[in-house]
DNA sequence: GCTCAAAGCTTGAGTTGCTGAAGCACTCGG
DNA sequence: CCGAGTGCTTCAGCAACTCAAGCTTTGAGC
């Protein structure tokens, strides 16, 4: 396979090696950063999907996973005070999840203490946060399956 | 297209979100791809690092987990005929994880199955798949903890 | 050669993540 | 008001994961 050169364009299978091995560190680096405050990776998330209300139904869908999961999740964060059901206004079946400021807080902390992809953003120049801001928009909606729909 | 003077650098936390969505799509990819042959997806990552034989210590090392987890997950790699235990030539306490054919067969299927992001580089011009990999280059040791070697 | 600390793997107990099926609560169209 | 459909929870069951404990082997010191 290819060597590193500047005028070698990388194949797919390089492209996704590369790809699948900064996902995982990142994700790596989240998961320590979580773990430091007592969440699972799930969890946080979680947490980091219900910035905003959400209900349940819709947290499953952001999360990629099955209704009844998210339910133990939610009660885990519903446990440590981190988020809450509120009822839904006009939908009584409907519990919406709502992140507490505790849980924003540890939200803004776990993400501050991600030393490591910190370190990786600063060592890049503004083209390069450029480029790269730019390749993630426009791959994300294909690779997420939205290609051609709003979110 | 889309580039204008009006030169945005996207901030930390800009990066942190593009990186974070595009890293959790193709992992989900990589996760529906892998269950189609009937793998979590922690089996197919682990199917993925054995591709060179490795002993089961390294590779919990490789996937950032316990030893004793890697016991079962290549306890049912064994059992679906993908990988084999092998002694250890010289250290008759180690045990090497080595890929079958049939094992490295369903990796690749899984690997040329996964179609969105196949599309997803497709649509990708040679400057930026030359951009992208040149960044996910420079980012990966930083972002793993092999930089510099102050740690 | 023996002993003993340490290394590599496995086992067991216990929690979480996750799914599918079943069930309850509620909404909405007829 | 009734029945179909939707949203959430519960339950059973497996996989992933961790920690602690256990077994075998290794290697260094005696």
């Amino acid at each position: 396979m290819g060597s590193t050169s500047t005028t070698t364009v990388p194949t797919n299978a390089d492209l996704m090696e590369a790809l699948a091995a900064v996902g995982a560190a990142y994700f790596q680096d989240f998961a320590a950063a979580a773990a430091r405050h007592g969440l699972s990776s799930s969890q946080a998330k979680a947490l980091g999907s219900v910035q905003e209300p959400v209900p349940m139904r819709a947290l499953a869908g952001r999360l990629g996973c099955d209704a009844s999961n998210v339910t133990g999740i939610v009660d885990r964060l519903e446990t440590l005070g981190l988020a809450n059901r509120e009822a839904a206004a006009g939908d009584r079946r409907v519990k919406i999840v709502v992140i507490t400021d505790e849980g924003r807080e540890i939200l803004n902390r776990i993400r501050g203490e991600m030393a490591r992809t910190h370190q990786a953003f600063e060592a890049m120049t503004d083209e390069q946060r450029i480029a790269l801001h730019s390749i993630c928009g426009q791959v994300l909606p294909v690779l997420a399956g939205r290609a051609g729909g709003a979110q």
